[in-house]
DNA sequence: TTCGTAGTTGCGACTCAGTTGCAACAAGGA
DNA sequence: TCCTTGTTGCAACTGAGTCGCAACTACGAA
C-alpha cells in the first residue's frame, strides 16, 4: 500500500512554533526544502537547495537544524546503505513506520507499509521483552523494472 | 544438546584459500580477530586488536580486507545507528538473516531470528515484485533489564 | 515602539572515518 | 630460484560532521 504523500506546506514551521521554537530565515529555507522534497535528501543536498532560497545558509546550520528536527521527532534519519554505501538521508516523519526498499540498479527508493512488519515488532517486544523505540528495515535488491 | 554455534578457527582463511585468494600475515591477523570476536567490532577496534597479533598492520589494510570480505560475502556490515549514532560494525555472515536489537541504555546487542521476518521478506518480494538481495532490520529500544 | 537577552548564525578550524596513489614487498606457481 | 601479480605501509587526501566564538536577531516584555 502506497503512502499518502500530501501535507500542508509550512506544517513543519507550525509544529516548531507550537513548541515555542524560534523561527529564522535559514531555518525557514531548510524547512521548506525538506517539506517540498520529492525524494530522500542528504545534508549536502539540503544545503545546496536551501542556498537557492537563502544564499548565506551555512553547512553547520543545516546540521544543527536537522539535529533540532530529530530531537523534536519531526524527521527520521535513514541510512540507505544499500544505495551508495554511505550517507544519511532525511525524511518527514509521518505517523506510521515504513520499510525502505532501495533498487541496487536504478536507485529508486520504494516505501512500503505492512501489517506483517507491525506484527513482527509486536513479536519482538513480546518474545524478547524489549521496548522498541525505533525500528528501521532497509532492503536492497532489484525493483520490478530492473530485476533479472 | 547445545547449539552448533562454534566455528572452526581459521574457517575464514579456508574459505579465502578455496577461492584462490592470497593469504598474508596482516590478513591472517585481521581474520583471526574477526573470527574470535565476542561482539560486533568496528574498523578501528579490529585494527587495534589486529596490531596485538602483528604490530605493523595499517589502517588501510584493515579497510581493504573488510572490503574483500564484503565482496566475498563472508561478512556483513551493520550500522547499529541507534547505539552511538555512527559507525559501521562487522560480523561473520552465517546462513540466516537476523535482527539486531540495540539497547539504548546499556548498549547490549541482541540478535533474533524470526519466522515472521522471513514471512515479511516473502511478502515484500511478492507484493512489490522486488528481488531482495539484502535486508537489514535494526531496532533501538530498551532491553528487559533496562526497560522503564 | 524600543529594548534586552537568550537563542541562533556564519565562520573557520578541527576531528574522524574512510580512500587513494605509489613505491616497496612477498605469496605462491612455474 | 625466479617472476608475476596481488598486497602492503605510508602519507596525503577527501568528505561528513562538530565545535568554540563573536556577531547577530527573534520575540516577549516594558
Amino acid at each position: 500500500m502506497p503512502l499518502p504523500q500530501t501535507e500542508i506546506p509550512g506544517r513543519l514551521q507550525t509544529q516548531l512554533a507550537e513548541r515555542g521554537i524560534r523561527m529564522t530565515g535559514p531555518r525557514r529555507a531548510i524547512l521548506s526544502v525538506i517539506e517540498t522534497a520529492s525524494k530522500h535528501l542528504d545534508a549536502s543536498q539540503i544545503l545546496r537547495k536551501a542556498r537557492n532560497v537563502d544564499a548565506s545558509v551555512d553547512r553547520s546550520t543545516v546540521y544543527r537544524t536537522l539535529d533540532l528536527l530529530k530531537r523534536q521527532g519531526l524527521i527520521d534519519e535513514l541510512d540507505l546503505m544499500h544505495l551508495n554505501g554511505e550517507g544519511h538521508y532525511y525524511e518527514r516523519k509521518l505517523g506510521r513506520d515504513h520499510i525502505h526498499m532501495a533498487c541496487l540498479r536504478c536507485g529508486k527508493i520504494t516505501e512500503f507499509v505492512s501489517k506483517t512488519f507491525e506484527a513482527l515488532k509486536k513479536q519482538l517486544e513480546r518474545d524478547c521483552q524489549f521496548h522498541i523505540v525505533v525500528a528501521r528495515l532497509e532492503v536492497g535488491g532489484y525493483c520490478s523494472a530492473c530485476r533479472h
